[in-house]
DNA sequence: TCCGTTGTGCACCGATCGGTACCGAACCCA
DNA sequence: TGGGTTCGGTACCGATCGGTGCACAACGGA
């Protein structure tokens, strides 16, 4: 049974000259199963992906799954190469921008725009991809988002302060400026997490305080 | 058995003029065991710590913790506030200072600190409490680090280009002008899973850019 | 038509997860 | 010395985890 549906799957993902391998073919798209579970993992991080999560994403079995791709962690690799070349394809062209400044402001703003669409799941599979949770860690990964809001919170109150003392200049934003610091100093947390060293840290720290504040305009 | 250990553990834990409460006493010291628990949540985040991991490093049974902490959510909730009162003191602490200015540099230069201090785990549990992962995760884990650190290196080797070509000035470190942008752009990441919109983040990496690239020394 | 090869689906594995029932031990009070 | 109460240790629970064995289906080639 299924045969025809087998068949046209299979010929819509393979180009035409090819030669057939032996065998029964693949009755999926294996690179439409792949995108599907770079959004699964991107949402829900490595453990937090469970093959059921997997498989039910990407309309698979599996057995399936495991005969294409492997096993879970080798398809987290696949997973990752491909967010590369997508998502995370920023990073590329922001290097081959003329200067230097040119390539800051490309990567930043592909950051931004790839972390932020709505289309896709928020943040970066590389750095949530150890951090998201499944479905048991959701009330800890509540918690701990308005941990970090209510620290930005404190820092918002406290800039409001300045403003009204005139330590700061009139027309600054309090909350932005609150937001720009938590940024950093969430940088700097996975940064240390991915081994980063204090030294190295403290300077980018220094970088960052040259000019503060800063203005909203670059 | 091992009464005069209960007696001698229990009596050093409680003030002199307490009553003590009905039934038998604890066995451990629940500071103390609060405080290895704040470590194993920190290194291995909430789904990555395992109950055995919890009670090993605490020194308790199984039994004992929930009768003292509740359940394993309760616990980390116990362990987030001691966290904060401890090892994120330096948030409070900066929101004193008398200057904006005096409260940013507060701010990042403890986040530094905490982060990178050897005696305890690397990063910041508000992040990583659901970053981290358990045994299953860590080769992930590590390939995910290494996919990071390839894109700072990426950026570094770009930089080295542009002091060559004079694009950049002299005496400019490319790595750390790369690990500046990588901490912002991470920073980014983490804000966006936290739910900030693009609108705000973009204005943050405007800030960032306003003066790029910045000189070391603030 | 038969064979070799590859994909699919179902049922199942051992391990580990968070959480608990139960009973004896250790305390206070009467 | 005997209840009342809390703590500690063992042994266990159902659920879920990643991963697999096996029989059958679908293909190319002989």
């Amino acid at each position: 049974m299924c045969t025809d549906r087998y068949r046209t799957r299979y010929r819509g993902s393979v180009e035409p000259g090819r030669a057939r391998p032996a065998g029964r073919p693949r009755a999926f798209d294996a690179d439409a199963a792949l995108d599907a579970a770079v959004r699964v993992f991107w949402a829900q991080g490595y453990e937090g992906a469970s093959l059921d999560d997997l498989t039910a994403a990407m309309g698979i079995t599996r057995t399936s799954l495991y005969r294409a791709f492997g096993n879970k962690e080798q398809l987290f690799g696949r997973v990752l190469a491909r967010y590369t070349e997508t998502a995370a394809a920023y990073a590329l062209r922001a290097v081959g921008r003329p200067t230097a400044r040119e390539v800051a402001r490309e990567f930043l703003d592909g950051a931004v725009q790839a972390t932020t669409d709505p289309s896709s799941p928020a943040g970066c599979l590389g750095v949530q991809g150890a951090l998201a949770v499944g479905s048991a860690g959701t009330a800890a990964r509540g918690v701990l988002a308005s941990w970090r809001e209510a620290g930005a919170a404190l820092l918002r109150d406290r800039f409001e302060r300045s403003l009204q003392d005139g330590d700061l200049p009139a027309g600054t934003d309090p909350a932005l400026l609150a937001r720009h610091l938590m940024t950093v100093a969430n940088g700097v947390a996975v940064q240390a997490a991915t081994g980063v060293g204090e030294s190295e840290l403290r300077v980018v720290v220094d970088m960052t305080l040259s000019s503060w504040p800063p203005s909203p305009r670059g």
